[in-house]
DNA sequence: CAATTATTGGCAACCGGTTGACAAATGCGC
DNA sequence: GCGCATTTGTCAACCGGTTGCCAATAATTG
């Protein structure tokens, strides 16, 4: 091999330039050592250990970093402490617009707070749910498991390696943020049962859905409250397809008025409702979950109990990055009694809009 | 303090049982190693390295591995190696639906090669895009960009330190996906035509945003081709709220068609129009791109120039991926010409429904 | 059966920070 | 000026894999 005569020639002579680790040159803590003249240790402890070493060594270091422009490698931080600034989520369905604004919640309190929000979804499946869970325990510092579809027993096992929290379900033992059903439910209710209706049918989701029978049972409640009959029926997905595929049993039911498990399937059994000739919300009013984005859109725009799903987003993350942070009374509470840890309820409330409403006496 | 009694009591003597680093009980390839009665090295050779052991070590190491539930530590091997099997995602806005399926694409790729996803956002400003790229740098594999509102040059940058796909955006030398807008638009403009319009108004989108320009371009050169009047209006953001607020020109504007910059606007708009007493489509024609979620659940639903968003995202983290692992030749291309790397180029396609027709005599 | 070559396994250094233990330097009171 | 308590800095081990290099072993060949 001859040796490079231009100075440039360099970057021809060995492998194309691969790319670099981290970004730009990845200087490291010893290089800020050498410009700094102190130990890479010091400089460690100066950049982590707030008032572990002096105001001007401080300085000196700070300023070799900032000229340096450093960053840290998250790898090497991450191999012996295990703490990555990382916290996944995991969702049943990344293509169901409730969870839209639980991401959002949570990707925005994550960023606010230096942490990184990384996403997978269970396909509403509850050992896909698992598999993700694992995969990611190995990399994430804390996991928010948003409806999860895999059963208790599961998540307290995953619990007890890293810190969890659950959205739309309660676990013992683990924290939780729920909705509380019932004020929006019992509203729905009285508004139809003013509105003249006697009859209410419920269209369940999923069968591991937890909300989905605190749903039911809230109908139950104020359906008994208010003197209706209440009946339920089953959906094959929690989707606007779903809602399409109900509307046949929805219609043998009898009901007059309907509220479904989430609005995606409102929103399905309405328009299918609708291609059958029925008039919403004259013939038969629709109550759904949620007010998930376009649910305004429809015409009638869709009634719905809204949850406060961006709240809840955000509040599991703040629940989880504090639990995170200052590793508090809880983690005891965790191994003793097995009462549940925390739960964070949010309220919800009814959104009245065009889909419900008085019954017309049938033309 | 009293002494426990009970043998379970253990969890309170001592200091609080921390989370283990990693998933159970994290077996490292040293307990492998000693199971399996070899050397370290060779157990790490064995799992990663095909056929760099023999089979019958190979199989020794995988039954000692399967017994000891052994998961890799993903930092340990991203330390030295800088692998991560990781990349990121950043997307204008989260809030925005035309990203979800993006997100969903790109997710279910990731998902299927074994990578993670890691996601953000830059709310639509190019600095805080540039932040978050930046950021994830130091953890991903490679990126994608979504509509990136940053420079070309800073894409650039950020390209030469990491492979990096673009969505909806063409930068020279860095690989793209786009859909090709011309066979949509073309499709919408001819058909306003044949249905008696003369003037179309195209409500535009961020001032940054590549794509709002291709089809700014794109709607002139077809409304030139039909002989159609194109006027420009200005959106103050591309939300349904933006869209709302832009109705006032429309109006002012004289047009009897308006495409919008996408959806979501036309939604807004849509929603502006009837509110103040306009027939749609009667009076006026309407059409978005994309084609959303809930663009069909409006009354009436939204004709929309469809970009398959899906698969956007999926073609994105598929070349970014293939990049990753055939470590080819573009790599070359990148620094030399200068050219366009690969450019994935989707078709749109028009979506014809209720919110663009033919328009009635004034009444 | 010995010599040569192809495989396979082992050693040790390294990736880039973190942290406990300890030594040096500093400040303090007496 | 001396002893003691603090503060500040240094050393070295460690986190858990990866990989270049060399030796040992096995397979192949003459």
């Amino acid at each position: 091999m001859t040796e490079p005569k231009t100075p440039d020639a360099a970057a021809t002579t060995g492998p194309v330039k691969k790319h670099s680790r981290a970004g730009k040159s990845s200087a490291t803590i010893y290089d800020i050592a050498k410009v700094a003249g102190v130990n890479p240790s010091t400089v460690s402890r100066a950049l982590s250990k707030p008032g572990r070493v002096s105001a001007k060594t401080q300085k000196l270091i700070e300023d070799a970093a900032a000229e340096l422009n450093y960053q840290v490698n998250p790898f090497a931080r991450a191999l012996p402490t295990g703490r990555t600034n990382t916290f996944g989520l995991i969702v049943a369905d990344i293509t169901n617009p409730t969870f839209f604004d639980i991401i959002r919640g949570a990707e925005t309190t994550a960023t606010q707070r230096d942490y990184t929000l990384v996403l997978a979804e269970s396909a509403e499946s509850g050992v896909t749910e698992l598999t993700a869970a694992r995969r990611m325990m190995a990399t994430v510092d804390g996991l928010i498991l948003a409806s999860p579809r895999m059963d208790d027993d599961d998540i307290r096992t995953i619990a007890r390696d890293k810190p969890v929290v659950v959205i739309n379900r309660e676990v013992d033992g683990v924290p939780c943020v729920v909705p509380d059903v019932n004020k929006g439910i019992s509203e729905a209710v009285r508004s139809l049962a003013a509105n003249g209706h006697h009859k209410v049918a419920f269209v369940a989701g999923p069968p591991q859905s937890w909300m989905s029978a605190r749903r039911w049972e809230g109908v139950q409640a104020a359906c008994e409250w208010s003197r209706l009959e209440a009946v339920r029926l089953e959906s094959t997905k929690p989707t606007v397809d779903g809602g399409r595929q109900v509307a046949r049993d929805v219609r043998a039911s009898g009901a007059t008025a309907v509220l479904t498990y989430n609005d995606l399937l409102a929103i399905g059994l309405m328009q299918e409702l609708q291609a059958a000739g029925m008039v919403i919300p004259d013939q038969i009013s629709i109550v759904g979950f949620d007010d998930i984005f376009g649910a305004d859109f429809t015409t009638p725009p869709l009634t719905t109990v809204r949850s406060p799903l961006g709240e809840c987003g955000a509040g599991a993350a703040t629940l989880l990055l504090d639990l995170l942070h200052g590793d508090l009374l809880n983690r005891d509470l965790l191994h003793g009694a097995g009462e549940p840890a925390v739960t964070l309820r949010v309220e919800t409330e009814l959104v009245l809009r065009g889909s419900s409403g008085r019954l017309l006496p049938v033309g």
